[in-house]
DNA sequence: CCAAAAGTGTTGGGTGTACACCCATGC
DNA sequence: GCATGGGTGTACACCCAACACTTTTGG
């Protein structure tokens, strides 16, 4: 390290930005603020801010995941999670069934995702953001909290789109790309989420506590946009150990004959992986 | 995001630390540089510094590493590499063979890590380190630069233990554990390596420009600590299309028969991946 | 009865593993 | 000749894709 001299190097700010996914009517969708205020002012943006001076970055991200859309997951997120062991707690939670919660929001999964640092990428002033990647089971409409003056769940596709969101249904009124690098962070995190539920358990993060093969496959089908044969998926999860423990009920929310429901194993690496079709 | 006051938050330090490895004589090693000044005066810690206030992150990486470790990769790495290209350029450069460069440095490879920001991981001050990994092939000792007061590569098992360095060789002062959390970055970075280099073609960044099969599978054999059967690991490599590509010469450098010489070739994605072995 | 979704059985092809075996050099 | 490492052939197991078929509900 070069001789330390704080004052010798001019500030940084430091923020977090949350790729927040879920899956809605089977389409894979992020949560975006609407900015209220210049820079970018009245477009869409990923929810984020700026981390505190006594907060590691990972409770930054929860914290504005709460402050900002009014998600409060009530074990995964925005309270005590020990650090760096997010993923084994998510998964670990949704074994314990004497949970007191009528409809709480199951165990939500939280990573850092990526750092960007270019210098030009705040017009105001020199900003890293710490981009986390929240993936969340689908969830009633966000409530709008802290300063952001609307939020929504927007479908990836059109804001991965090469010039902006130009898939708006007509009525709706668009406002160009995403505000800032927000474009490209979104990229990232919604190619990490695809890639991770190849090898991880981490697609029951998107499914409520209970769900069911078939909800489980759906939840495949939109995060990758393929269509997987129903038969050998249900073999598949069903045959990997730790992966899914039914819990004896059944439901027919889908329709047709009953399925069983299962909550998500303790196991978070599957081998062999979930293969993804080419596309 | 809440109102924008740059005042109303405490500066941050942002720095980068390179999590630099290689293959040297079978064994997995990590560039180290020993602490000149407090805190952690003398001890073992991984190259780093302050990001330059017009510097994007991986420029600054690039740079640190060539001004600490006196580095200076011709194509890859240190120069004007396009962000967020960086594996795309290593890969590519080696196709070109009309370099007219007589031992230079071929294409290492450079990529972003993790980013870590506890709040108490540095006592003078806040600092937000990002973390990146670097590949690089078995390279003459480094020459010190900077104010880095030794540098040596030392293998990464010792510095994994759980409580420090305990495998020094006798006579060698050793210092403790690593600085800071250097340990845990380590940690990270190895992880990264041993699990990239099973689906990417990423192990060619710790071989010479041209290398033999053998030669490729005893960098797999030091990173993941396993050993692998030779017969299949050639079949393998040699029948993944874009993965290696012959010279035409041999050499006998291992002894025995006369091997096959290879370079990189354009594939980055191995499809199927190398299938690292249960431990 | 029909549609829809959940499950089970079966089969063929591709791929990894283990290991026998041959090849070409240096000493 | 012999050791050393490079390279090929082959048999077996396993896994996955494809698809026929049965089960159990709602309308």
């Amino acid at each position: 390290m070069p001789p330390y001299d704080p004052s010798a190097y001019p500030p940084f700010a430091v923020t977090v930005d949350l790729v927040v996914l879920t899956v809605r009517s089977h389409a894979l969708c992020a949560l975006a603020v609407r900015r209220g205020e210049p820079p970018f002012q009245g477009r869409w943006a990923l929810p984020g801010g700026f981390v505190q001076p006594d907060e590691d970055l990972e409770q930054a991200a929860a914290r504005e995941l709460a402050e900002e859309t009014g998600l409060h997951p009530h074990g995964g997120l925005a309270d005590d999670v020990p650090p760096d062991r997010t993923q084994a707690q998510a998964q670990s939670q949704t074994k314990s069934p004497s949970q007191p919660s009528p409809a709480s929001v199951p165990g939500a999964h939280l990573e850092q995702l990526a750092t960007y640092g270019d210098p030009k990428r705040d017009p105001r002033m020199r900003v890293v953001s710490v981009a986390h990647l929240v993936l969340a089971p689908d969830l009633p409409a966000p409530r709008p909290g802290g300063d952001a003056s609307s939020v929504r769940w927007a479908p990836v596709e059109p804001l991965l789109g090469p010039d902006g969101p130009s898939g708006a249904a007509a009525g709706e009124p668009e406002q160009g790309p995403l505000a800032f690098d927000h474009a490209r962070i979104l990229a990232d995190g919604v190619e990490r989420a695809r890639s991770k539920i190849e090898y991880s358990s981490l697609a029951t993060a998107f499914c409520p506590r209970e769900f069911t093969v078939g909800e489980l496959r759906r939840v495949y089908e939109a995060v990758w946009g393929v269509a997987l044969d129903p038969r050998n998926f249900h073999r598949k999860v069903t045959g990997t150990p730790g992966f899914l423990v039914p819990t004896g009920g059944t439901t027919t929310r889908q329709g047709g004959r009953p399925a069983q429901l299962f909550r998500a194993g303790g196991a978070t690496l599957l081998n062999p992986p979930m293969l993804r079709p080419e596309v």
